[in-house]
RNA sequence: CGCGGGGUGGAGCAGUAGGUAGCUCGCCGGGCUCAUAACCCGGAGGUCGCAGGUUCGAGUCCAGCCCCCGCGUCCA
């Protein structure tokens, strides 16, 4: 491994057809500033990049949607995520656009790279066109008829009764999701990858972290989950996969290319270049326009993709690939990937509006940015999926925040003004004090500033391993560390006694004070500035402002010298009343049940048609779950004449326990089907909600079993 | 269904070379009063998903089963 000079920094690109929720922060946003924050405080040369993923067929149908233009759509969220991720206090060297000039050429220079490196195969397939919305239709937008069991929603790529995996072409009567019509297929041209040519090299970098026989990086310290993805898709086999795609908004495929009228590049090839393109700009802004160069190109720069873990396989398969193929890229040393963050109890959906939009936050809270980062950091998914409550939002705000380390410092900056005036009091190295940790033992100014340097060497060690949260558990125990010390010594007490202790004691308090606020910096920016206040000190310095407390600390210097006048104390954080965060609940209830959305009604039925089905009245008489499945439980219906047995997708909203005695109404005649090996006899009407959430249709209770409903 | 991750005191989590089960929050008792009922000390509370195997000894290794979450090629 060759020695670390510079980081080059990267979170995924928000894609710009909707606002940020606190689930990106979480995912990669918070932590790439953190380490970023970090690295730069302690002098390192760093470069964070980030910016707007404009591209794709999700914006053309949003624009559509919303009635207005692609461009109008990604201008709009551009500029919101933009300011967003400033309120927020996260902070990019250069956030970009991929909409921009600068960022179509510098992807079709790739692409150009490796076409003429021979590394891409064109491939001529027949594949399903729209004629209505007039565009090529990806696997998802196309639902047909399962062509192995019948079910009649199954996807272009995959049924999901059966679970079989498709193509779209097997689909019986396919349907265009866009516009409802049946799509045609035309045959259409495209320039695939052929990734298994690559397995070569990459299953030895992914799996021994070794390039070219050489070591590129320590595989173990990569997460668990981002390995395993990894060697999954190896271990499934590398495929071909299509580098252009047939579509409207996009990055053209060069056009002196033969064939590439009406093609764009593939969404995958042309984000992850966005870095590359948005570090370009940087440079050029920093008039050197050379000099991204050194960053994604020298051996000495270590790059660092920050992700949530549902973009694993393109930044650690597809991504090195093509930057391999290229020939002049460096691969990153970690892709730290994120798990999810759930939001009471559900999972974060933007199309269901369940989310905390950070916008909104910023708005509805302000002043509490900090808040927010410190409770996320806390809870971030680093390994697994976590949680945001409110309640516990507001725990962690009033015990730890409040509770710990404002009150804290409050005491400390109390304590000066009320015995010194403000003034900054002087030291005796020799005096003996009760240290921090243990009541009635006794310890010294130096091994105190000894112990705090230990505790700046394990944020050091963890926030390198991308451990944010046992990090900031240490810039707590700095601050746990400091009530300690005053509690013991009862500066309160001996100011009548020993009014000497005192003044060490303090001091030494204003110095933890100082460190509290170097240390929170990466984490909690804006209360850092607040600390530095507080002491009457200027800001620190955003570059190598920590490494110089590091040293001055070591030297046995004061951070905060004797004689320097303080501040006034002023709460850096305040309790959270009740009704501030009852008010946020409710107003994430409030979407479950506004702005509902109906489905259109269906075509035309005959009397008939209706009088086909044998609808009749029932009582559910037994209930079990199915084993290995997550939607299905199997009822046995009393029919009064007879009894059926049904699989009904009910599972995830109604327990065995609960559907016992349920009078039930019964499609009776509807063909028997195996689900999961039961064979299924009829069909439990229900009602489905907009949020998907389903309720029984039933007779009036006590009608009784096996009558007919018309 | 395939693949990946996970199931540890009320909640959230550590436990990465097998040897008395830890942390944060909450709860209970005590102390203190400089501080935003904050701070400090002590305590209760766990069959480490289930039933096996290897071992003198397993949360930690092996095979099996159950449950939760995610991914399965385009919404963190």
């Amino acid at each position: 491994m060759t020695e670390t000079k510079r980081y080059m920094v990267t979170s995924a690109l928000p894609y710009a057809n909707g606002p940020l929720h606190i689930g990106h922060l979480a995912g990669a946003y918070l932590p790439a500033d953190i380490f970023v924050r970090y690295l730069r405080l302690m002098g390192e040369d760093v470069v964070f990049i980030c910016g707007s993923d404009e591209n794709g067929a999700a914006i053309t149908i949003r624009a559509k949607m919303e009635g207005t233009s692609p461009q109008e759509i990604v201008d709009k969220y551009d500029k919101l995520i933009g300011e967003t991720f400033k309120k927020i206090g996260i902070h990019f060297d250069k956030y970009h656009r991929t909409s921009s000039e600068l960022h179509h050429q510098t992807s079709q220079d790739f692409f150009r790279v490796l076409n003429k490196n021979g590394e891409f195969v064109k491939k001529t397939s027949e594949q399903y066109y729209d004629v209505e919305a007039q565009q090529f239709l990806a696997d998802r937008y196309i639902t047909g008829t399962c062509p192995k069991c019948n079910h009649e929603e199954a996807y272009g790529d995959q049924c999901e009764n059966c679970g079989s995996t498709l193509s779209p072409t097997e689909l019986i009567n396919p349907k265009s999701k866009l516009s409802g019509a049946t799509p045609e297929l035309r045959s259409t041209t495209h320039w695939y990858l052929p990734m298994d040519k690559y397995e070569e090299w990459l299953r030895p970098w992914i799996e021994d972290g070794t390039l070219n026989g050489e070591k590129h990086h320590e595989p173990n310290t990569w997460k668990s989950h981002v390995l395993g993805q990894c060697k999954s898709w190896l271990d499934g086999g590398l495929q071909a996969r299509a580098m252009t795609r047939d579509l409207s908004w996009g990055v053209d495929v060069p056009q002196e290319l033969e064939g590439s009228e009406g093609k764009k590049l593939y969404v995958w090839l042309d984000a992850p270049i966005g870095y590359i393109s948005a570090t370009k700009q940087w440079a050029i802004e920093q008039g050197e326009p050379d000099a991204w160069k050194k960053y994604w190109q020298d051996e000495n720069s270590e790059l660092v993709h920050f992700i949530g873990k549902d973009n694993i396989v393109f930044h650690c398969v597809i991504f090195p690939i093509i930057l391999k193929a290229h020939g002049d890229y460096i691969l990153p040393k970690n892709v730290p990937a994120n798990q999810f963050m759930n939001l009471e109890g559900r999972k974060i959906s933007t199309s269901n509006n369940w989310a905390i939009w950070v916008h909104e936050f910023v708005e509805d809270l302000p002043g509490m940015e900090d808040v927010l980062r410190y409770y996320m950091i806390k809870n971030m998914p680093e390994q697994k999926d976590s949680e945001f409550t409110w309640k516990s939002f507001q725990e962690a705000n009033d015990s730890e925040l409040v509770g710990n380390i404002a009150n804290f410092i409050n005491r400390v900056i109390t304590l000066t003004n009320k015995y010194y005036d403000g003034i900054v009091p002087e030291i005796d190295i020799n005096l003996a004090i009760n240290n921090s940790i243990e009541e009635n033992k006794p310890g010294n100014y130096s091994e105190e500033i000894e112990l705090m340097l230990k505790h700046l060497d394990k944020i050091d060690q963890f926030i390198k391993g991308y451990d944010f949260r046992n990090a900031l558990k240490e810039v707590m125990a700095i601050s746990d560390l400091g009530n300690r010390l005053l509690q013991f010594n009862e500066p309160w007490k001996k100011i009548k006694t020993e009014p000497e202790t005192v003044k060490t004691v303090l001091h030494l308090g204003l110095q933890i004070v100082g460190l509290l606020s170097g240390v929170s910096k990466p984490f909690l920016p804006f209360t850092s500035d607040k600390i530095q206040g507080l002491l009457n000190l200027p800001s620190l310095a955003e570059n190598g402002g920590l490494a110089s407390i590091k040293k001055s600390l070591m030297n046995g210097d004061s951070i905060v010298p004797s004689g320097h006048r303080i501040n006034k104390q002023q709460h850096l954080f305040s309790r959270i009343p009740d009704k501030v965060i009852d008010a946020q609940i409710e107003k994430l209830n409030a979407t479950l049940v506004s702005e509902p959305t109906y489905d259109p009604v269906k075509e035309t039925a005959t009397f008939d048609d209706f009088t086909k089905m044998d609808f009749r009245t029932g009582t559910i008489i037994e209930a079990e779950k199915i084993k290995k499945a997550k939607k299905l439980l199997k009822l046995t219906v009393d029919l009064g004449f007879e009894t059926r047995t049904v699989v009904s997708g009910i599972a995830e909203f109604y327990t065995p326990e609960e559907v016992l005695g349920k009078e039930v109404v019964l499609l009776a005649n509807l063909a028997p089907r195996k689900l999961r090996g039961v064979e299924s006899q009829g069909m439990v009407l229900m009602a489905e909600d907009a949020q998907g959430k389903l309720g029984f249709v039933s007779p009036e209770s006590g009608f009784g079993n096996g009558f007919t409903v018309r």
